[in-house]
DNA sequence: CTGTTAGCGCCTTCAT
DNA sequence: ATGAAGGCGCTAACAG
């Protein structure tokens, strides 16, 4: 049904050879006869097969990105980046969803394959040690986005650093006089690997060490990602005997459970206790929440021009590169109350 | 660099032809040579290459989804439904994201097109009358989920009844005892053409209507999608000298909003003021918010289900599927205070 | 400048 | 049951 290159050569009368030279933009055509064929195309309403040219060119067209995406705000934001800064360019998003560690490693595996996909954007999700090598060696260029460990340094990847973010967060609190400091976050150890909130907790670490305030083990607590996973663990915090007078939650979604765990208990914050999140998704603005913005729209982005880049000249040294964190202090956090 | 049919053929000592029967399970082949070309396969950890197949096939094994997503937890539940079901056919999932009506006008034109796509699914997004016609006389099928309009009768679709469910959580209401019932929204009229709020809206006026309870524009208010917006326009709407008893948002997103207001001016919910949302996303739960469940998941699953379906066989008449809606209700309604 | 030709990798007849 | 050959629509190299 719809037409061919061949058509458009005879309602043009050129060979097919011109009508491709027309199509793909090649200055070696008379005015004219470009003039002939462009008319022929509208005429039949033409577009070129997507397919066939992939199989001429040897390319696939597509990017491929591996993302878990429905868990979080925050990952649907990075792949918003990823789609609008895609859109633009001649590749194709396909979007592999990952919602179990058999679907990763199903994924890590088959789709990083040339017929598959001309690069790959893995986002948020830390290959293990025995991925890794495999993906170092894979011959379509591949990006982390969001994932970061040492033994990923044969990777691409662009990251933010949350171990700087962590020990900001942590940092603002201490600089707020606060030496009874929680850090409540996702369990450390998940079947996905995720680093984040390990890193964040090392920033944490690394912060109240640098100042000088012990570290209490039960200043600590994790849990299952959510809102009132985090609300449970900071109620239960707060009921310390010397309970915590700042929190820093490893996520936005999380501090929002520390923030409602406040009031349940007839905490005042900022007075009673400080809050400080971690990711500055949308709803946190209108609460005001204070906390550690990371780029996440960027992250996506970024991500993808580095692969297309990496496509068009492969880069020599694996690319690591760190987005920057910022402290946006809004109205959750003020010095302990008397 | 990956091996070829060719490849397998020659390792296995066979004709292209088999190997290719073998790939494709055909029943007229040897168990003997089978295994042959079956171990070459695996030997040469030979997949065969997508786009050949494409091309030689005349198919694109592709599906793709035109959906503005990243708005609304709801359409992210809807697409975790279509990518799930999609993972386990051959077909890929190549996302359009709609973030601007330009865009989905562009989508609408050039995405349904048998180069580009096998089927497509159009999420959320209610085509015009001058795309409905054009869409109907796709030679591509097209399936539409949760996009409901009369002119969309030629086109294929799967819906929940927003009119019913509109009428289903204003009927909750009145059964309890309400009669000044409030509706907040999303505007009714946008560039998108979004077609919930609408309905909804027209349930809610027809169950006021049939309980002989008079309509009062003073009690009706849209706004942007989004929690503040709603928190807005309630904490307006509650300060009228004849407040509503009762609210229903037409989502729970803005049924959040409803609820912070009503503890802004506290207000004690059930007691002073009942409160039902709609669609029963994840929060919801937790939260105890009386709302209305529609089948995010699933409307994504079926969506899917009848594009292949119809990709087997062609429908003769345009599907028109509804998926129910059930009031879910928990804690957020009540009797109307003395 | 432009027409022609040879693949890209696979599927599908058509013989054998 | 299986090998050989033609073709899917396009690009690129090669003549002219």
């Amino acid at each position: 049904m719809p037409s061919t290159i061949r058509d458009v050569a005879k309602q043009a009368g050129v060979g097919l050879g011109t009508v491709s030279r027309v199509i793909n933009g090649s200055p070696q055509v008379s005015a004219e006869t470009r003039e002939r064929v462009l008319s022929a195309i509208a005429a039949l309403n033409f577009i070129p097969n997507p397919t066939a040219r992939r199989l001429s060119l040897g390319k696939t067209l597509t990017i491929a990105a591996i993302v878990p995406w429905f868990t979080r705000p925050a990952e649907v934001e990075r792949l918003r980046g990823v789609e609008n800064t895609l859109a633009e360019s001649e590749y194709d998003l396909v979007l592999y969803n990952v919602e179990t560690p058999e679907k990763r490693d199903t994924y890590f595996r088959d789709v990083p394959r040339s017929e598959r996909a001309d690069g790959v954007l893995i986002v948020s999700l830390s290959p293990r040690d025995d991925d890794v090598e495999q993906l170092a060696h894979s011959t379509v260029p591949i990006v982390l986005v969001d994932a970061n460990h040492p033994s990923l340094k044969s990777l691409n990847r662009v990251i933010t650093d949350d171990v700087a973010g962590g020990y900001a967060a942590t940092r603002h609190l201490i600089d707020l006089g606060h030496t009874c400091i929680g850090y409540i976050s996702d369990p450390l150890e998940t079947p996905f690997n995720f680093t984040s909130s390990r890193d964040r907790m090392q920033g944490y670490r690394q912060a109240l060490t640098a100042a000088g305030v012990p570290i209490r083990s039960d200043y600590y607590r994790q849990g299952e990602h959510g809102r009132y996973e985090a609300r449970r663990l900071a109620s239960e915090m707060l009921q310390l005997p010397e309970r915590p007078t700042a929190i820093f939650a490893a996520s936005d979604t999380q501090a929002l459970g520390v923030l409602e765990a406040a009031q349940d208990r007839n905490l005042r914050v900022p007075e009673d206790l400080s809050v400080i999140g971690y990711d500055d998704i949308e709803i946190s603005e209108y609460i005001g929440l204070t906390t550690i913005r990371q780029m996440l729209y960027e992250s996506g982005k970024r991500g993808v021009e580095l692969l297309l880049e990496v496509l068009e000249a492969p880069a020599t040294k694996p690319i690591y590169e760190v987005l920057p964190t910022e402290l946006i202090a809004r109205k959750t956090t003020a010095a302990p109350g008397i």
